[in-house]
DNA sequence: GGATTTTATTATGTATACGTTAATGAGGGC
DNA sequence: GCCCTCATTAACGTATACATAATAAAATCC
């Protein structure tokens, strides 16, 4: 059980790097890198880390702009929106798919214990962990829905906010009220209520997306 | 006014003449495929075609299987209740969005004559025609909700499913109630009924699954 | 001095070369 | 006759080479 550390090839050590990288902010929002550079950076040629750049401009982290290099990609407000609208939909989706699976406590536990430390986190108003927590939650959910293409699709929102999602989390109020709707969400999927899990979950979602484009407008952040 | 044969690179070329080959069926669900057999027979060296099966494996359209090539995917009928779901969620947000809008009727007529295309082409049972207007209904339906996520997920999910949908197409009763419920959707759109237009559409879309996944199971199409 | 043409640079797109390693088959042991 | 070992093959992953085209720099002209 090693961090997954096998043999990988130069092109997936690549995409785990730059991917990285850009997440710990190295390789900031906006900024350009050619691709001899970033070869060089990670000790490796280009062909490699061209084939990870493809890979991560589709899945819409960086721009690939001949003869300026790479760009990581900067999300305006309104990026911001598109996204959290497609995981309000899929996640609601995957919600109403979970009640309807019937599954047990166990099979439940994992959300369960993202409540409970969110619940750890704000007592002890540790921010960090509280995002960590819920994004466990949300990535649960997800998983229980057993949809394979809404996995994937989520898992590349996500990524595309990580950076975003740090940076406004010290401005967001301490998120007292949402662990109630993730309870509620918990409880509807539990008891097998489809259409109130989705309900509960997309209005939670929703009321998520309205906090943060009003703080990406009242700080004034239009690229993140 | 070209066809849009400017000077492409030999990856974009790849990508388009993959594709092509994938979609008419001269590369059939499930084959495999060499990189050095597909560079020689588009003409160019395995770096473009690489890239380009890279980018396609990314959309999901076909798999690299390492000494194995490059295979096509097949799809089972799970994946077609998954992507059909992920469709029927962002298209039900984009009638909403849509709605909201406040478009006039000028902005709505690629939707109007898209439903009157679909008119058409019932009265004379031409189920090609038919197809290619309800494509064209839903693709402009998604721009309407200027969503730019959306708008690429849901372009990638019905390219996952142009295959299998031109070949349950012929075993589909005459898709005569359909319209109606488009008619209905764009009547919401235009009164801007936000909820009434993602409820209309979310049923529409719901059915379509239900007969589609009916399909599916009457004939036993496992892979397709 | 400012604008324009020419030259030089250089990042990319693509071809090619090559080592590695998984798949295949031959041969021998039981 | 079946299984295991080893040799062979060939597809891939990656490095490298190179032509092309775009940019920057230099030089020239008005």
């Amino acid at each position: 059980m090693d961090g997954g550390a096998k043999q990988m090839s130069n092109t997936q050590r690549a995409v785990e790097e730059l991917r990285r990288l850009i997440f710990s902010g190295e390789l900031g929002a906006g900024s350009d890198h050619l691709e001899s550079e970033l070869a060089d950076r990670l000790g490796m040629s280009r062909t490699p880390v061209r084939e990870a750049a493809m890979l991560l401009a589709a899945q819409g982290l960086v721009e690939m702009r001949p003869r300026k290099g790479l760009r990581v990609l900067a999300l305006a407000p309104d990026d911001m929106r598109d996204i959290y609208e497609v995981l309000t939909e899929l996640e609601s989706l995957s919600a109403e798919n979970a009640a309807r699976m019937g599954y047990s406590d166990a099979d439940l536990s994992k959300l369960t214990q993202a409540i409970n430390d969110m619940d750890d986190a704000l007592e002890h108003e540790n921010l960090e962990a509280w995002a960590l927590a819920d994004d466990q939650f949300h990535a649960e959910l997800v998983w229980l829905g057993k949809n394979s293409r809404v996995q994937s699709i989520a898992a590349m929102m996500v990524d595309q906010v990580r950076r975003a999602r740090a940076l406004t989390l010290q401005f967001r109020p301490l998120p007292l009220k949402s662990n109630q709707d993730h309870r509620g969400v918990l409880e509807a999927i539990r008891s097998g209520d489809a259409l109130k899990a989705r309900q509960l979950h997309h209005a939670h979602r929703t009321d998520a997306k309205g906090i943060l484009l009003g703080i990406l407008e009242k700080y004034r952040l239009r690229h993140l």
